[in-house]
Order: structure tokens, then C-alpha cells, then sequence
RNA sequence: GGGCCCGUAGCUCAGUCGGUUAGAGCAGGGGACUCAUAAUCCCUUGGUCGUAGGUUCGAGUCCUACCGGGCCUACCA
């Protein structure tokens, strides 16, 4: 089983948990079931993006993604996460394969070079990006857009057509330069890819449609998989000075990774990953489908490696039905939440949530609490808590009583918890578990053992009664093992035998002593849930702090605010005069009209008022980030004397000014008290 | 603009191949209990299955259009 290799770019956050977690209940209930699997990853440590972030922290590529790989390591277990081999795309063994999968593609005859023209930014000495290039928009002459398309009117074009290019990693003025790139033909294998995702079980059915319908429709482009010097990562042995793309030695991470796994525990990689009868199984969000459902299947076709069994794709976390904000704090560190809250919570909360679909997976705060509370604490750990302590001295009945048949039922329904299992419904089975703790709730309610225990004649009804109880029990905690493994260790403690194996379901335990009841699991606080909220708001400036890499040198200035904003608009390297800038006009302006602009995904429409009968309409593309309602009787600074602009919705007659990178961060100015509208910003 | 997915109770979701009266958990209401982490148990309110057509003996389920939400992609698909 793999899971998708993280970026060592960044943290590990709770998108990316819902992955890791799905995965690691799949391998765990997979071992639990007595099938011999592994749980492969690696970091994924190539790209520009880390290249220039280690040149920008000014280190070394492999100091940066040392120190990733084990925040991420670390991050892991926290959420009881057990990787068999956990590698790193930058390794011996990544380089090798990487070599092999090449010399493969190479021979079957779909490599072929071309020569790429690109822009080249001389200071930092690197081609640029569509991404790393802004200019002005050929077209409709909008300043600040990237290099592969307009957002204001929606042209697209090369990053050479845009107007005074400037390179967002330096700020100078690019230069035309051309490489030869390496590009692997996959058109060749266009029939294989038709049959391959569009029979079997290897794909959910609506990627197999998503794939029919983007892609595979038309001839497959090639794929660039070189990148020219300088760029972090291997060189191609055959073409000196090219780099392979960090897309291409990515997913051959997993079979590096494989094979580190090997090689420490005596097996053959061929066994997993060529012939043999192990099956591959890859988990991974929908955002990387593209990469794992064609270029992949390709690359391990054309090397005689086994194709994947099935490639799971899941859906993005939303936090309250909406995406993750960092300004909401919904954009939670895994660190941040394991500070606050008992990862078990997110273990269990994801489990019951997610199935065998591509939905997003949304973490309601009322529902998390709910759930938890209800569920985990309510039902399943209230069986051993309530009943345990009767029977600290004589322990479990000798032999299992007659409990009505409830013991027998609940092992007969594993093979339907299992299949759910099996089929990544894991929802479907924690409905499933849940109604058995229901019904082992009934139970001691009516054998009602705080009744029996005043009664010493009674005391070996008491005693079967919680026998009963704490067996049923035990059967929740198996089910319950592939999520929430700390559980099932805390009754191991308690029961003092092993709760490990599927089987045991079918078994009860009896004639033992157990150990004194302790608190397996915490009620939840939703208070604890609204710290972590507060302490991701304030995150970014803590990461940044904490990814300095200043070792021990000087301390941290009080505002040690990031770099990042400049990093990604630099400084206008331009001088203008007090001339140049008189000529744009800013005034303060009220709002005093917004309205949503019905077919518009980006724009509001604001009247504002420049005081007195001065009034204007300005259509602003601010509606991801700003409520039209919230926004009326504001003050705002606007560009009062921008040309009008003819818009498919009406002619804006201005623009308001607002800083933020876009998207939720988008933060209008607002001018202190007293300000009036119409004053001018001098 | 094109494509894909989704729309079922206040909330989160089941609902198999089209088949009887559409289900669960949570929340809400009423009661019981007092072992248990204010946990548990019993009873109960609540649905025009997004809307409108169509196919069918029969539609939550299949088809078409539209509305709404999300995602992907874009002067191609």
C-alpha cells in the first residue's frame, strides 16, 4: 500500500492526515486480517520549489529536506501512523530505478527531445515557470499576471507574450532562452491507457469518466519529464546537464521506497513489484489523479513492473463546508491539533466519515465533538467502564455464559464489518460497530449488575454479566483496532491478554484476572477545539519562525514576519517620480451599496460614494473573500481616476485597492477614523 | 464555455438489480435508571427523496431538461 508522497516543502496538515489515515487503516486492518502487507512512503523532496527555498533559507537542498523529513516523521506517529519504510525520493535506490525505468523508456522508443523556449531569469540563473513570471496582460493590458493566462479577461497565452515580464523570484526582466527537453510520447500507449482505465476494478468509476473525457478522447500530449540546470534532483545519466521533473521520479519513490524495505528485511522487490502475487494499492487525493491514472500506468507498463491492483482516490477536507483558511484558522497543522486534542478523535472521526467515493470529507466542529463523545466514549468505552470494576477481584467467568446469543451475532456480523473494510466504506463500518455497542448496551441495562452486586447470592450472576460485558467489548475493540490501535492497547492492559488477532472475535475470553479500569478516552471539550482554531490563526508566523535556519545564531527579531509576500510579488524595480504618482488619484470612498453579480464567480458590485452626489459603480473581484452584505457603509480607498472598463455585467468606474494574494486573502484598505469620502490619499 | 460528481429528516449520511409503509446516528420532545467520563435504556416528533416532465404495472433508484452546491478544465475535448 503506498500513500502519496508529501512535498517536503511544507507541514503536514489535516488535509493531508485524511490520506494518511484512510491508508493506515486499510494496512492495519489488512495485517489484523493476517495478510501479509506493507505501508510504503517518502518524502518527495525535488522541484524548484525547494531549490529555491533552500536557496532563499541559504542552505542546502539536503539540509532542508532532512530537517522536513523528520518534522514529517515525527508528525506521523503522533497519529499513530506506522509506515513499514518511510524513504525519501532523494535516495540511492530512487536514482537507480529512476535509471531503469529510463533506459526502459528509452529502448521502447518513447523518448524524444525537443527544443523548449522559455524565459530565463539570469540573476537567479534558472528558466522560469509559467508561475514565476508576471506581467502585464497582453490583452486586456491588466497588470500582475501570471505567465500562462489572464485572470481579469481570460486570455491565455505564453509567458513570452506578456508586457514587461518580471520574474518573481528576482524581479529582473527575463530573457528568452532555449533547452532541449526530453519528452516521453504516451500517445504510444493511448490503447493500453483506454483499456487499462476503462476495464476492471482499477479505477473509481467516475475517474475512469474523467479520464475518458479529458483525456483520453483526444491523441495524449507528450510529457516533459527533463528539466535543464540548475534543479534539485537527478541528473539524467544519458543527457548531461537535465534534470529528470520531480513528477517523473516521484511515483518510482514508491518502488525505491520498496525496496529500501527490501533490502532491511531480506525479501525481493520483485516479489512485490514484479510478478508475484502481491498487489499494489495506491491512496491518493483527487488532485494527483492525472499523474497516477496515465503518465504511472505507463511508466510501470513499459518497465515490466506489475500495474496497480487499484489506485483509491479520495476527496479534499473542508472545515465547517468550506475549504481550509488560513485566516479562519481552519488550516490546522497536524502538530497544531495533536497540541490540543487526542489524535484518536481525528482517527475515529475520519473513519466514520469517509467512503469509497471521491466526495470531499467536511469536519463539522459540532459533529467532531458529537461524534467522539457519543460514540466513543458514550457507547463503546462506557461497556468497560461501566461493568469492569465489578469483577476487578474474581475476574472473568471460568466459562463464557449463556448471553442470549449476543456473543454469537456480533462475531457473525466481522464478515460484514470486514467487507466494509475491505471497501474502504469505512462509515458503513462504524455504523456497523456502533450498532453492536448499542445493543451490547442494552444488555447490561437490563442485567442491571449494580443491582446484582448488593446481593452476595447473586455474585455469579454478577460476574457473568460483566463477563459478558467486557467479551462484547473486547469484540468492539477488535473491529475497532485497524482505527484506533491505541485502544485496542489500553485493553490489552486492562484484559492482560492480547487483543491482535481478527479470529479472536469468534472467541471469548475467560478464567482470567484483569487489571484495574483506567480512563481509556477523554470526553472532548469543544473549547479544546476552539484553541486550536485560535492557535492556527497565529501558525504562519510560528512556521516561519521555526523554518528559519539560523541554527543558534542570532535570536528572532519581536515581528519576524515572513518573506513570503515579497517572495511572491517582489518589489518593483522601477523609480517613479512624485509626478508618476500624482497622477492616480485615491480617494476614500463609503459603500453604499453591494450586491453579488448574479453570474459572476468572482465579482461584487459596489456603489460608492465619493460624498455628495458623487456616486460610482465599481465591479471588484473581492466576493471569495468578502460577504456584499458585511462590506455596506464601509470605507474603502479607490482609484478614482482609472479609465472606465467595459464589463460583460456593466461599466466599473474605478477600482477599490486591497492587498492579499487572492482567493479568502483579500484584505481591502481601510483608512483609520476620521477619514471622510472624497478626502484624497496623498 | 465544456466536463464530472453531488442534492434523501434540523445536521451528517444509508438506501443493493426499479418492487410492499423511505431508514440510521446525532440533535429535539417525553419517560426510566443511577454501574459508568452529565454516560446508558425505553418511547417519540420530524421527509413533496432539489424542481418539472418522461419510461414503466410500479421510480429515491432509469432517461431528459432545469435549479442549486462542489470540483476539474478551457477560445480544443
Amino acid at each position: 500500500m503506498t500513500a502519496a508522497l508529501p512535498y517536503a516543502n511544507g507541514h503536514i496538515h489535516l488535509g493531508h492526515l485524511v490520506e494518511y489515515i484512510q491508508t493506515d487503516i486499510w494496512v492495519r486492518f489488512q495485517k489484523l486480517r493476517g495478510n501479509e502487507c506493507i505501508y510504503i512512503c517518502a518524502d518527495d523532496t525535488h522541484g524548484t520549489a525547494i531549490m529555491i527555498r533552500a536557496r532563499q533559507e541559504g542552505r542546502s537542498e539536503e539540509a532542508l529536506i532532512a530537517d522536513m523529513r523528520e518534522a514529517h516523521i515525527a508528525d506521523f506517529a503522533r497519529f499513530h501512523i506506522e509506515f513499514d519504510n518511510y524513504g525519501s525520493t532523494h535516495s540511492d535506490e530512487n536514482r537507480e530505478l529512476c535509471g531503469e525505468f529510463w533506459a526502459k523508456l528509452r529502448k521502447a522508443g518513447l523518448v524524444h527531445e525537443k527544443e523548449v523556449t522559455q524565459l530565463y531569469d539570469v540573476k537567479a540563473g534558472t528558466f522560469l515557470a509559467d508561475r514565476f513570471v508576471k506581467g502585464t496582460c497582453p490583452n486586456c493590458k491588466s497588470p500582475d499576471q501570471y505567465g500562462d493566462s489572464c485572470d481579469k479577461c481570460g486570455t491565455t497565452y505564453t509567458p513570452a507574450d506578456l508586457i514587461n515580464p518580471k520574474s518573481t523570484l528576482s524581479g529582473t526582466t527575463p530573457e528568452m532562452r532555449s533547452a532541449d527537453h526530453l519528452f516521453v510520447q504516451i500517445e504510444q500507449l493511448h490503447g493500453f491507457l483506454q483499456d487499462w482505465t476503462q476495464s476492471g476494478d482499477h479505477l473509481q468509476r467516475e475517474i475512469a469518466n474523467y479520464l475518458a473525457g479529458h483525456f483520453l478522447g483526444d491523441p495524449l500530449r507528450d510529457w516533459d519529464v527533463s528539466r535543464p540546470a540548475p534543479y534539485f534532483g537527478f541528473e539524467i545519466p544519458d543527457s548531461p546537464g537535465n534534470y529528470w521533473y520531480v513528477w517523473f521520479d516521484a511515483p518510482i519513490g514508491y518502488v525505491a521506497s520498496t525496496a529500501q524495505w527490501c533490502k532491511t528485511h531480506g525479501q525481493k522487490l520483485d516479489d512485490w513489484w514484479r510478478g508475484g502475487k502481491a498487489e499494489v494499492h495506491h491512496f491518493i487525493g483527487k488532485d494527483i489523479t492525472y499523474f497516477h491514472t496515465l503518465f504511472w500506468p505507463a511508466m510501470l507498463k513499459t518497465a515490466e513492473f506489475n500495474l496497480p491492483t487499484k489506485i483509491h482516490v479520495h476527496g479534499f477536507l473542508t472545515v465547517d463546508g468550506e475549504k481550509m483558511s488560513k485566516s479562519k484558522g481552519t488550516f490546522v497543522r497536524g502538530a497544531t491539533y495533536a497540541d490540543h486534542l487526542d489524535p484518536v478523535y481525528l482517527r475515529y472521526y475520519y473513519a466514520s466519515k469517509l467512503g469509497p467515493g471521491l466526495d470531499d470529507l467536511d469536519l463539522n466542529r459540532d459533529e467532531f465533538v458529537s461524534k467522539v463523545n457519543s460514540d466513543l466514549v458514550g457507547k463503546v468505552v462506557n461497556l468497560a467502564s461501566r461493568t469492569a470494576k465489578f469483577i476487578q477481584d474474581v475476574g472473568l467467568s471460568p466459562t463464557y455464559p449463556d448471553d442470549g446469543g449476543l456473543f454469537a451475532t456480533a462475531a457473525a456480523e466481522g464478515e460484514a464489518i470486514a467487507t466494509a473494510y475491505e471497501a474502504c466504506d469505512y462509515n458503513r463500518a462504524m455504523r456497523l460497530i456502533m450498532a453492536l455497542a448499542d445493543k451490547a448496551n442494552q444488555f447490561v441495562d437490563n442485567a442491571a449488575p449494580w443491582k446484582l452486586k448488593n446481593d452476595s447470592a447473586r455474585a455469579v450472576e454478577l460476574q457473568n454479566a460483566c463477563t459478558i460485558s467486557l467479551n462484547l467489548f473486547r469484540q468492539l475493540v477488535i473491529y475497532l483496532a485497524p482505527v484506533l490501535p491505541s485502544l485496542r492497547n489500553q485493553t490489552e492492559e486492562l484484559l492482560g491478554q492480547g487483543v491482535s488477532r481478527w479470529e479472536d472475535v469468534g472467541k471469548p475470553l475467560v478464567g482470567v484476572k484483569i487489571n484495574q479500569f483506567k480512563h481509556m478516552i477523554k470526553r472532548v471539550e469543544p473549547a479544546q477545539l476552539e484553541a486550536m482554531i485560535e492557535a492556527s490563526k497565529e501558525e504562519p508566523k510560528v512556521t516561519d519562525a521555526q523554518s528559519q535556519p539560523t541554527s543558534d545564531a542570532a535570536p528572532a527579531a519581536p515581528e519576524a514576519d515572513s518573506g513570503a509576500a515579497l517572495e511572491a510579488e517582489p518589489l518593483v524595480t522601477d523609480v517613479i517620480s512624485i509626478d508618476d504618482f500624482t497622477k492616480v488619484d485615491l480617494r476614500v470612498a463609503r459603500v453604499v451599496n453591494a450586491e453579488e453579480v448574479p453570474k459572476a464567480k468572482k465579482l461584487v458590485k459596489l456603489t460608492l460614494s465619493l460624498g455628495g452626489d458623487n456616486t460610482r459603480t465599481v465591479f471588484a473581484g473581492i466576493k471569495s473573500a468578502y460577504e456584499p452584505e458585511k462590506l455596506i457603509g464601509r470605507l474603502v480607498i479607490v482609484v478614482a481616476n482609472l479609465a472606465p472598463r467595459q464589463m460583460t455585467f456593466g461599466v466599473s468606474e474605478g477600482m477599490v485597492v486591497a492587498a492579499g494574494a487572492g482567493g479568502t486573502e483579500i484584505y481591502l484598505l481601510n483608512p483609520d477614523s476620521g477619514a471622510k469620502p472624497g478626502q484624497r490619499v496623498h
